[in-house]
DNA sequence: ATAACGACGCAGGAATCGACGCAACTCGTA
DNA sequence: TACGAGTTGCGTCGATTCCTGCGTCGTTAT
């Protein structure tokens, strides 16, 4: 058993947060070395470690950091198992707790899943991120998830990246977390039937979250699509009308220089005409869409769109 | 060749540093040599030179003498796979004709289940796609998967989108089921201890999926990692970097308009400077990248890398 | 006799310390 | 709706601690 004595550096970097926040988190929640003398350098042994794993967890849970560190410290030193029901404590917030800032994303009033999700998205904490994400998609489904955890999320994100210009490593790594729990939801629902539904991004569209939002909602509720992805160019789209036939199709445009309505038209006139085609996203002016197109305003109505082209063509064998 | 004990003073004038310098090593490091009677004088076998010689590499590189200890310590001094020496890989490779896929091989050669999944992919067939790729997954690993199924069907839908134009929706449908496949074995395997390993595309480069590739590889063999993915800027990636203190960086660049080396050479001045630097992909010239950076040519010889810096420094121990 | 040994110490530089402050986020209240 | 109070993460600054390569000294192996 040799002593890893760690220094701040290297536990700053393995939690993901600056040297000075471990500083902070000492003097202010006594969450430190436990041998420490004032002046000299900190050195955590595993169990301090393990302390501060706690700490990570618990505040990448949603958890007021105030309230994790109390948790964090009244730990048993020896023993890895420090299990910590994490479910009862977010239940139970004690009065007077308030929810802080510092160095992290806005949130609003989004819940405290989502407060824990961007806390672990600055510290770049992918499987925290995965994690949380997977519990939230078990408990609320799809479309809660979206709406009430990860585009609150990913919108504090887009808006502190606009001001500063900043956080693109944390965009990132939120993004590729999300893609990967749909992808989940995605591959453990089974298609049923035909895809009648088909999923695409406007031409020179690159933002491919929500269409995958649309895609995980649609293989959680058993119905089947095809989804098409990025920067598909109008060709590329007729083509794939043409030869596949969906009912409905989503076509997703995030910024306004990817929203050219004549995408939509050449869709409308095509041989195979669907019956639906959706508008998606805030690139779309609703005045120049052409007659015909629907445009839904969040992922809800666009999954109930959907479902309704499947109820009403579902089933081959009609009148 | 017979190994001649070297004295110490050979030693340290073969090195370049002083003699009082290699007992410092030995006594504060345990890098000596590996028979030594206290007391008596050294005598330096082959293999000690060699561990002696990695050290002096990696220090001359700006490596924490301590850091770079550790890893000449660890050094098997058999070469199992494991020569470390980023100055011969850079050499060893003066050409580097393709890597990420220059071979024209139009799906031919490459088996019955390439076959089948171009079939499927022409049909825009996701299930089966999904399906197909599953199965190889299963039977023959991520590696095996990628060399032998997926990189030939991409690279021949690519070389078919070049020449004809079209094939857009089919390239967007199979990379959306190879991320998707990537996604859920990525899932599965739950990381052990820190992410030390920090995956990232070159700037403006948008090709992710051999770095999909590489991550669900590297969670396959139970690799903890970070994936920034596509776009990343140079200065987000130093952010990255500088904040998460990974000991290896892969960055990959698909095109070479996407390679610009200052990339690659800000982060070998980064202040949390990693040990290892990737340059993955077809689009590296070998000859414009700065000195250390190592330049895999395939998949698997990126694992390795990556395998041996976890294995090399798993355990921070102490002094 | 020469080179190496072990112990000790030293100077330069990197990392950290403690204190302070700032900016940003939430929430209750006017 | 706007605003102040409470929290929180982190940057900055001068001082201090720690690391590291190497020189010196008396002793010992070759």
């Amino acid at each position: 058993m040799a002593d890893e004595a760690l220094s701040a550096g290297a536990v700053a970097r393995r939690l993901g947060v600056a040297v000075t926040t471990l500083r902070t988190w000492h003097q202010r929640y006594g969450l430190g070395p436990s041998q420490h003398v004032p002046g000299h350098h900190r050195r955590y042994t595993a169990a301090d470690l393990a302390r501060l794993e706690i700490m990570r967890r618990l505040t990448a849970e949603g958890i007021t950091p105030a309230e994790a560190a109390r948790w964090a410290r009244q730990t048993p030193a020896p023993g890895l198992a420090g299990e910590v029901s994490t479910d009862a404590l977010v239940e139970v917030r004690p009065l007077g707790v308030r929810d802080g800032g510092g160095q992290t994303i806005p949130v609003g009033r989004a819940g405290p899943a989502a407060r824990g999700l961007a806390r672990a998205a600055m510290r770049l904490d992918s499987v925290a991120i995965g994690e949380t994400i997977a519990r939230a998609l078990a408990a609320d489904g799809v479309v809660a998830t979206w709406d009430g955890l990860l585009r609150p999320v990913l919108v504090g994100i887009g808006e502190r990246h606009a001001a500063t210009g900043g956080l693109v490593e944390v965009e990132h790594v939120v993004s590729r977390c999300v893609s990967e729990a749909f992808a989940t939801v995605t591959r453990a629902g089974p298609a049923t039937g035909p895809a009648r539904i088909l999923l695409s991004c406007a031409d020179e569209e690159q933002h491919t979250l929500p269409l995958e939002a649309l895609a995980a909602a649609l293989a959680e509720a058993n119905v089947a699509y095809r989804m098409l992805g990025a920067r598909v160019p109008a060709a590329a789209l007729v083509e794939a009308v043409n030869r596949t036939g969906p009912a409905a199709v989503v076509v997703w445009s995030h910024l306004q220089a990817t929203a050219d309505p004549a995408q939509l038209t050449v869709l409308l006139a095509s041989p195979r005409r669907p019956l639906l085609v959706l508008a998606a996203g805030p690139g779309w002016r609703a005045d120049s869409l052409p007659a015909g197109v629907v445009r839904p305003v969040d992922l809800a109505e666009a999954v109930a769109l959907a479902l309704a082209v499947r109820d009403s063509l579902g089933q081959p064998a009609g009148h």
